[in-house]
DNA sequence: GCATAATACGAGCTATGGCTCGCATTGGAT
DNA sequence: ATCCAATGCGAGCCATAGCTCGTATTATGC
């Protein structure tokens, strides 16, 4: 089971289409898998059987479990990364409050795309090294939100916004991950609304 | 390996002194290859090898290996409750900046306890039904907090204090694990104040 | 059509780790 | 001193899951 060093990317590249779908099939599995029966199900001849596939061919693609996981994370995280850039594009150029409001909306969405993955991904998967990639997830928005901090740094009362964005960030993620995947009593049309008022208010109030 | 049906209770009680010692010698023994060797290596028979007794023995007291790993949960946090009820208990008459000023202290301080521990069990824990405890230890801080904002009540703007008190909590609790497990960076002597600082910011200004 | 590379297959090897079971030792009560 | 319950022991059973490798099939260039 354990393996002596775990390589995390992929053994060869897919060229030819017919390969590109095997390897699509694999990470759609192992997806699906996680998702509907936990990451102690996803042996890789389960993952193999579900997308179809033979044990071998997957191991063509991937050299180990973990990195066909850490290619799930990466889709998964890719398609976050578009919903942070958009929203924050989207937004530069309202004021601040707007801006914030907007934001934390879209973070709730984001959890509701796929929230039982999200789930398993964030609690249930044993930590690769790769699984630094979520670190790296929120660096990056981080830095794109730091840089709406500068947009409207007069009107700030905060001075340090490197400090400032990681409050802000964090805090709106801990709270739309843990209203979404422990709090549904939170969720309600009603009370998503609210939930949302008081995010927007922890924000811009803490920022001037 | 994966078994029928996991139990994580303790298979029979420890009376005499000496089979006290030895449940003792497992949990720890738990722990300590957590922290230095990780969850993979954790196998039943190492902990027992490490504890300084036989794995016939380490059945006797546990029936899986999961109910070894939720027992070091369970003391840690049983540990970490202890000190959540002793801030709360020594701020309940202190102004409220000043209180959450303290909390927020005690929340970093918190953290660094077993910094190494808390990380395994928060990210690198394959989710056993009972990490729900987990999920209990923050309903219990919660609960607790909101009757701080209750004795608080006619200084605050927030009117639903049970939300006002997962808005704090979630956020807080957030902040200082990321800054202490994450970024290590906001907690030189100087940065720990500012991190303190920002934070009880939030909170207060989020409060009034 | 043919040669060669790319892709796919899956039975089975191997290692590992959870856990059992029959026996040994210890300790307290009488 | 003796007996019995509590506790301790650890070799080894068994299931599982990661992964390999020799072979079969399909695609591509000429």
């Amino acid at each position: 089971m354990a393996r002596a060093r775990v390589l995390t990317s992929p053994r060869k590249r897919a060229s030819q289409a017919r390969s590109r779908a095997t390897v699509d099939a694999l990470i759609g599995a192992t997806a699906r898998i996680l998702v509907r029966e936990g990451y102690d199900k996803a042996s890789t001849n389960r993952i193999a059987e579900v997308a179809g596939v033979s044990v071998g061919s997957l191991y063509q693609y991937f050299p180990s479990k973990e990195a066909l996981v850490a290619a799930v994370i990466d889709r998964h995280n890719e398609q976050l990364m578009q919903i942070v850039r958009g929203v924050l594009a989207e937004v530069a150029e309202l004021p601040i409050e707007a801006a914030i409001r907007r934001i934390v909306s879209v973070a709730v969405e984001a959890h509701r795309v796929d929230p039982k993955l999200h789930r398993v991904l964030t609690e249930q998967i044993p930590r690769l090294g790769k699984l630094e990639n979520i670190g790296a997830f929120s660096r990056e928005t981080q830095a794109l939100f730091r840089t709406l901090l500068e947009r409207h740094r007069n009107e700030l009362r905060v001075t340090d916004l490197e400090l400032a964005a990681f409050v802000c960030v964090t805090s709106v993620e801990a709270l739309t991950h843990h209203a979404v995947l422990h709090r549904p009593e939170f969720l309600s049309k009603e009370a998503a609304e609210a939930l949302i008022d008081e995010a927007t208010r922890l924000v811009v109030r803490y920022l001037r």
